[in-house]
DNA sequence: CTAATAACTAAACGAACGTTTAGTTAAAAT
DNA sequence: ATTTTAACTAAACGTTCGTTTAGTTATTAG
């Protein structure tokens, strides 16, 4: 063995998350990422690969983070009150971070939505579909709504958290709760 | 004199606004407006003075272009059902013009959400608050809404359709028309 | 017909991008 | 204590970005 590593790989993926989860991937430098991280250039493409690669972790970083709040509306059991509920831990847990702006992945989905890049596609489909299949679920614990409902209210459900969460971006949390009211006189 | 211009500058214009439209504005480069446009990099320079008003140019553009389906929302009289009828307009414009994606002013609102650009925040700003105007004036149309729900139906639409155009560039037609029609159900 | 001038072409500019490389430092193995 | 090797620093790589500039072409005025 040699010379130990000085950092540790978690926490600097994590700032790099925080960094590209502010300003999406692009609009992201290795410069910047350089100072975020606290750690040199070398030791970034030393510890995962290039750029590309490293926005892939810091996904898989935004996943591990909120999966717990996903655990916890996966075990819910109060169907529609879940969703609501859940709509407002999203853009809660952002605004207790502090500067972090909307989700990461709708973020991501919006950015790379002219994108041939498939990785990241498939990355985002698979985000979408298990949101919508949770949704699902919820919804199908109302007995009185027949499945044609069940999949129209998920549809409007996932395009109205779409909306939420690059709303959450520019709009005051009032407008955001406001949004959330509504969207739930629908259902 | 001396020699004539080859090029009508708002025929370039309009050409610049599409690729803007489909790409955003740091994804367009100049040599990919040069190919659009059809014309040399110098001619961009001598006609529009750089990138930046370039864009500022293609947002007047859009704003001229969509005037027609605005003025057809100012002039309606039948309330929440012209605000409706505004929403699948919106979409449907896209969609005819084949390859643009939502609408070029909520993408720039995005894009540009975490910018200091002065300029381009006060066009996006105006752009929301006339269409804020808009809604209201339509709520109003019916007596029984009093103050408070007619601004909180205008707030909910406004984030519906920042939503809308969102989802209108990753979304499929069926799933855009599901979310209109639940939108406007309980207003 | 010639001189003047604006519109054109194409090449080059410096800066910033993501990435790589040569050289130095420090910890483990012998 | 010396050698080995991985982690580090810093400078440079080739490309592409938005922008500018030098040189050519075409049109009009005298």
């Amino acid at each position: 063995m040699a010379r130990i590593k000085q950092y540790n790989e978690h926490e600097v993926v994590e700032k790099a998350m925080n960094l590209f989860w502010r300003n999406g991937y692009e609009a992201t430098s290795m410069q910047m990422l350089e100072k975020e991280m606290g750690i040199n250039k070398f030791s970034i493409y030393a510890s995962f690969g290039n750029k590309h690669s490293l926005f892939l972790e810091s996904l898989k970083c935004y996943k591990a983070k909120s999966s717990s709040m996903f655990d916890e509306f996966k075990n819910a059991s109060n169907g529609v009150a879940d969703i609501k509920q859940f709509f407002y831990n999203s853009v809660n847990s952002n605004y207790k971070k502090g500067n972090q702006k909307g989700c990461l992945i709708t973020n991501t989905y919006n950015e790379f939505s002219e994108s041939e890049d498939q990785l990241i596609k498939e990355q985002m489909v698979s985000f979408m579909d298990n949101i919508k299949s949770l949704f699902i679920e919820k919804l199908k614990m109302d007995p009185t709504k027949d499945e044609d409902t069940v999949l129209k209210q998920a549809n409007y459900l996932l395009l109205a958290k779409h909306g939420l969460a690059a709303a959450a971006r520019v709009n005051t949390p009032k407008e955001i709760e406001d949004y959330i009211e509504m969207t739930f006189k629908n259902i």
